[in-house]
RNA sequence: GGGCCGUUAGCUCAACUGGUAGAGCACCUGAUUCUUAAUCAGGGGGCUGCAGGUUCGAGUCCUGCACGGCCCA
């Protein structure tokens, strides 16, 4: 800790230092015209090695990430959003007195801006010839190593700042998630769905199984919950009168963290009146394959070392032949007393025993053999409190999920819009509740009586941003596809105190 | 919640069966006008996560706690 107080105490005299000398450390602009990317796109190509463009000026600004003094002149890089940059200033060209000022004062870390023109080194990489040069704000706080990088889990997460400053590929996988996003929304725009939102915090909380947070309305003293799923309230914009919506938000389960679960995160569901879950299929493998195919130009990715193909069509099972063919028991047909036996000989402990729990402890069981795009189809109706039944068979629901891995990335369904078949289902919800279910649905009864007015045949589509995101950065665990994961505040409340004896010091 | 592993300088990592805690990067001083993990010479920097215990002696062995990672629930 001495270590870094004394760096600091060194910074913070420097920054005095300046201030002094009339130069300002944190000034308020700058100009910058060119993106370190830009400059590569129209340069790159134009110059050889050792070539000059004078009378090119561009106005750049990043992070100095290395630097090389060589006396009279140095090398350095810049990071921008956009990547790394090298640039050469020069003593004779910039003046004695900015020279020195960028000798003694720039640091690894800071942010600086340059001005001046391009050329290619005699190795061949473009570069900027400083012609003048401005510090745009000095860093009290050294990097981490510049080649090992940072590697360290805690300070990676906790400080999502420091990584994405000193690991380039941290940086470029929260650019990609955010064009996974844009995509979903130029996509999903082109389609005429309307973007919309609804309300975080709700009275009752439906559309998932999940324990929900919860918390304290003081103006009419009343518990409420943060959503754990945006279903219920856009099913109201189509009883509205909406016939495409969707939403991108985050939503909240109080459960535990693990590299597939995070209490946060961030779903899309979108609904389409006049729509079954045959179209809504469709729409996921157009929606999926144009998003890969737009940022790989391909449909193919690696997840950690498996080749992934999300090409259209994708391989479609039902749930219910994949279990017997897999397990030998029949979801459908099989009393609850067969599938507890299977469970039981795969050493399986089932604290709820509901048919609607077997059914998913099975499921689990066979999850992982699912790896490449895969619709699962047909889900019986005791896992699916919302689905519509299945036109052939009552006991099953017109549901399919998207498992990619042994992973579910996808949720959706042919809507149930009948309101008494909504209500008996919500009914059960409640009983498994009471029999100490807390993942099960409360009863909404302003959702039933939505319905009651008519909600047109729909289909509707939930897709987990996180987990999709994750197979396109091949990122092990959610919390690496999330900028500022939850993460134990103890330590950071230490880390906190630290700071306030320093400043009292 | 359970099991296993980890925590050493700002960062990345060493330190044999217990015997004076080291290197590289970063930082400071000096040299250096095409370097790119620049180079060369010199310098400062440690409550070995925290609290106990065993021992002549603990970074190292034991116990507890904190935090983290992985696996399981």
């Amino acid at each position: 800790m001495k270590v870094l107080e004394e760096l600091r105490k060194q910074r913070v005299q420097e920054i005095e230092e300046l201030r002094r000398a009339g130069v300002e450390p944190y000034p308020y602009k700058f100009d910058k015209t060119h993106s370190t990317a830009d400059i590569k796109r129209l340069f790159d190509e134009k110059l050889g090695a050792g070539e000059i463009l004078e009378e090119e000026k561009v106005s750049t600004a990043g992070r100095v990430m290395s630097i090389r003094d060589h006396g009279k002149s140095a090398f350095f890089h810049i990071k921008d959003q956009e990547g790394r940059l090298q640039i050469y200033i020069r003593k004779n060209a910039v003046g004695n007195e900015k020279y020195q000022l960028f000798k003694k004062y720039v640091n690894v870390g800071d942010i600086v801006g340059v001005k001046g023109f391009p050329f290619k080194s005699k190795t061949g990489e473009l570069t900027i010839f400083v012609e003048d040069f401005q510090i745009l704000s000095k860093a009290v706080r050294p990097l981490p190593e510049k080649w090992h990088g940072l590697k360290d889990k805690e300070i990676i997460y906790r400080q999502r700042y420091v990584d994405m400053i000193a690991n380039d590929e941290s940086l470029e996988r929260f650019k990609l998630r955010y064009k996974v996003i844009r995509l979903m929304r130029e996509f999903l725009n082109e389609r005429g769905f309307v973007e919309v939102e609804t309300p975080t915090l709700v009275y009752v909380t439906g559309g998932a199984e999940a324990r929900p947070f919860v918390t304290h309305l003081n103006v009419f003293d009343i518990d409420m919950y943060l959503r754990i799923a945006t279903e219920l309230y856009l099913k109201r914009y189509i009883v509205g009168g909406f016939e495409k919506v969707y939403e991108i938000g985050k939503v909240f389960r109080n459960e535990g963290i693990s590299y597939k679960h995070s209490p946060e995160f961030t779903s899309m569901e979108l609904y389409w009146a006049y729509a079954d879950y045959n179209d809504i299929m469709e729409l996921t493998e157009d929606l999926i394959s144009f998003i890969v195919k737009e940022i790989f130009g391909t449909t193919k990715v690696i997840y950690q070392g498996t080749e992934i193909d999300f090409s259209k069509p994708f391989r479609r099972v039902r749930m219910r032949d994949f279990i017997l063919e897999k397990l030998g028991v029949d979801i459908v047909e099989d009393s609850d007393e067969k599938m507890l036996s299977v469970l039981k000989k795969q050493g399986v402990d089932v604290p709820i025993k509901s048919r609607g729990h077997l059914i998913n402890k099975l499921w689990d069981l066979v999850e992982d053999q699912v790896v490449q795009p895969t619709f699962l189809l047909d889900h019986p109706v005791d896992i699916s409190p919302l689905a519509k039944r299945h036109r052939e068979d009552p006991r099953l629901t017109e549901r399919f999920e998207l498992i990619v891995f042994g992973r579910e990335i996808a949720n959706a369904f042919s809507e149930l819009n009948d309101p008494v078949d909504q209500y008996q289902r919500f009914l059960e919800q409640v009983k498994l509740r009471e029999a100490g279910d807390e993942e099960a649905h409360m009863m909404d009864k302003d959702f039933v009586r939505a319905l009651e007015y008519g909600m047109p045949p729909t289909g509707g589509l939930g897709i987990g941003i996180d987990r999709l995101v994750m197979f396109l950065t091949d990122s092990p665990t959610i919390r690496d596809v999330i900028a500022f994961p939850l993460v134990n505040p103890k330590s950071l409340e230490e880390e906190i105190e630290y700071e306030e004896e320093v400043e009292e010091k």
